[in-house]
DNA sequence: ACAAAAGTGTTGCCAGTACACCCATGA
DNA sequence: TCATGGGTGTACTGGCAACACTTTTGT
């Protein structure tokens, strides 16, 4: 169990799905590779592992230093282990969700020029290298799990909203249309949410309550 | 995001918390070490992944081996990547849950002698090594959480049971109580389980039915 | 006044819960 | 015949789904 040969060692990547709402759409952040093999296309932010940080350690120095994001709420995903994922090289990618408000992404920190970035619409996303695409799915999946049975979407709503911005997002990625009626008796009769007594007014229709999250509500389930 | 120097390279081992039914009783199965540090204590069974194999591959062919289940039910688990987890040595544990059923652990093929291993109620188990409880307590939880949401615990029942067996397992797990006729009501009305016509006579009290899962039965969350 | 979008109330159904009685066997 | 444990039926309740009308704003 303690002998290790030069077969033992592996190279270890750390993949982020970053999701955000921009605009009413549930979107995630891919950056553009910038040298062959894959030139051009589109991948999830990440990198590989030093063996002196833990895999969260790493994942969040990445992203504040790559992205500007220094609260980004993180869950572990899952383990892609494929020989040849990557192709010429063995790398095992261990992967994460992140949830993070439109807010935090407007008063990102600096970030490197060199890095082009683009966030993009779940429905929408472009060619990616690798197994991105697969890992992409994954993620996109585990989230939509994930929000039926806790409120884990809170992360994703710091600040005020009202209750047709969250019905909305709950649409995109559970991909089908709920109630109005029912989805705020829902939200209202289990006290998630509380009004904050203000409006969205300026837009057509009647003006929105705002509400924002009661900051007291832990997660319930843990996978 | 191509460059690779030494601290790049990672030991990675995989663990698995392999449960099955003992009369009656939900277990878990560990192995005891047998060198310092920690000797005499008991750990999770799983190795050192090679860079040649992936995670599954790895983990089937140690199982494999070295408890000699050839039909072990696999899902991932957690990462566990602390820098100092393992003393000494930086060692990053994927882990995993198994499933086995009794009749396949009575089957087993042979095993190395020089392991010594035994089969622990989950509400009783020893002192582990390093993290090793930790990882015991997630992977219960992860099991607890997934049999709410699915029927994979199909996955030790394979052969004919009764429902009151099932039934206790299902309250070692989530641990608590169960109305045997709720119970009873809710896997028939789903459709999960059929009667086999046979029943397990020669104990005490009206002998119960002898059910079991039907084949045709997909998971339902991935998650 | 009209259009657009938000807010509200009622009803029915199904799943989960609580609970009491009967049945089949071994001793 | 009694003790033991398994099988069955009923009534209640709370959550979810289906659905139509009213209210508040901007134009």
């Amino acid at each position: 169990m303690n002998n290790y040969n030069n077969d033992s060692y592996n190279i270890i990547e750390t993949l982020i799905s970053i999701f955000t709402i921009e605009k009413g759409e549930v979107k995630i952040l891919l950056f553009r590779k910038k040298n062959e093999p894959y030139k051009g296309y589109w991948m999830l932010p990440g990198k590989v592992l030093n063996n002196n940080e833990s895999l969260e350690e790493n994942i969040s120095d990445y992203v504040l230093e790559n992205c500007g994001f220094s609260n980004l709420y993180i869950e572990q995903c899952l383990v892609f282990s494929d020989i040849d994922r990557v192709p010429d090289k063995r790398v095992i990618a261990t992967t994460c969700i992140g949830l993070i408000d439109s807010k935090s992404v407007e008063l990102k920190q600096e970030i490197p020029d060199s890095i082009e970035s683009e966030w993009f619409n779940i429905l929408t996303i472009p060619k990616t290298i690798y197994d991105h695409d697969e890992i992409i799915k994954k993620s996109i999946e585990y989230l939509k799990n994930k929000i039926i049975n806790s409120n884990i979407l809170k992360m994703l709503f710091p600040s005020d909203f009202t209750l047709p911005e969250l019905q909305k997002v709950y649409e995109q990625i559970l991909d089908k249309e709920l109630d109005r009626r029912n989805f705020r008796k829902k939200f209202v009769s289990q006290g998630l949410i509380e009004d904050t007594g203000y409006k969205n007014e300026g837009f057509s229709g009647r003006p929105a309550k705002l509400y924002r999250f009661k900051d007291d509500i832990e997660e319930m389930n843990l996978f």
